[in-house]
DNA sequence: GTCTATATAATGATAGAC
DNA sequence: GTCTATCATTATATAGAC
């Protein structure tokens, strides 16, 4: 059953149901992970937010308890997906570098949960959270997938790789981002290579 | 000359000057500083800031003119510093990454400008104004010193990693950032060398 | 199940006194 | 040279109508 059959006025396609609360609830979640992708936590309200999902702003705190709480699962929903998709025939490097370039162009207006990261750090509740997130799915995705020693800080310092090229190239757009970007995912991949390949399973000399 | 000889008042170590607009703006640029490094831009008010210089809020707006342009004299005073000092005898991604490492302790509520990046990305106006900034001082100061191709890129990137640390490290504090931390630079120092090492002067292959 | 209206608090910027 | 007092705006969260 969808809405109501036959009710009143002409309704926009943003505002398609009536009277759905689980549909309502989604429709605020996704909202969020794209308004707090765009503009971090401190910098979208629940106004906005609402407004996008085709509701009022009331409903935000009904269904999550708060902003913060809205947050929480926006960020979880935000870094469940698998963003890292081992290829079967290219090394981990390889594949991530070429896929962290393309998805980091500076004209492409990409959504990640890195953006939402970079772009709610300065909060600390905000921070907080997305340190759990972050040790739950990015870094322990990357972890299942290598070998040898130092597995945590291995990850992390993969994770703060990428973490570092979305800030440079899709939130700041520094020289250096833009031309010439095929020769960017080599370099990154000898960046990962020490933390990612099989001949990191060694600890380093030193 | 300093302030009136015989004025009134026993005067607190936290305002110790009064009639001096060159010390009461430098004492604003340093608690700006200061201030946006740990809440960002959005995360701290005009008001707070004065507070801690000793003054009242409306002399952030007659000596800066705005709230944003105090941030960007806060920016460049925070990037002008060299951060990167090259030691003659170590490699330079070696020395870079044995003081990534130690100041971005968990810790040590270090201040840096890659805090007060980290923590101002969300704000696009403020992304504009560290974007140029970047390129004027931690990307030019590393680009002046390899040789070969691709100098702004491999300056960006090294920059991304150092930013990503701080990220992971300081800001969020994530799992494998604070443990067995002395394993943590030489790893460091290997992802760096492919952009900042002799080596690294040919383009790799692909 | 969802709305409008409101309470309360904070913000950046400005006017005018001293 | 610096202050207090204030304006206009905006934020989260809540009360009560329908």
């Amino acid at each position: 059953m969808a809405t109501d059959s036959a009710d009143d006025a002409p309704r926009p396609s943003d505002r398609p149901r009536r009277r759905d609360a689980a549909a309502t609830r989604t429709a605020i979640l996704d909202s969020a992970v794209r308004a707090f992708s765009r503009h971090g936590y401190d910098g979208v309200g629940v106004r906005e937010i609402a407004a996008d999902a085709g509701c009022s702003a009331m409903l935000v705190n009904r269904y999550f308890g708060s902003k913060e709480g809205l947050f929480e699962e926006a960020v979880h929903a935000a870094f469940a997906p698998r963003t890292v998709i081992p290829e079967s025939d290219a090394p981990l490097a390889r594949s991530l570098a070429r896929r962290l370039v393309e998805r980091t162009d500076p004209d492409a207006e990409t959504l990640s949960p890195f953006l939402l990261l970079l772009r709610s750090a300065a909060n600390p509740r905000a921070a907080a959270i997305m340190a759990r997130a972050i040790e739950r799915h990015p870094q322990r995705a990357l972890r299942d997938q290598l070998d040898g020693e130092h597995l945590d800080q291995r990850a992390m310092l993969a994770d703060a790789l990428i973490a570092g090229v979305w800030l440079m190239r899709a939130v700041l757009d520094v020289a250096g981002s833009d031309d010439d970007a095929d020769s960017l995912a080599p370099y990154i991949e000898r960046m990962l290579a020490p933390v990612l390949g099989e001949d990191a399973t060694a600890a380093p000399r030193d």
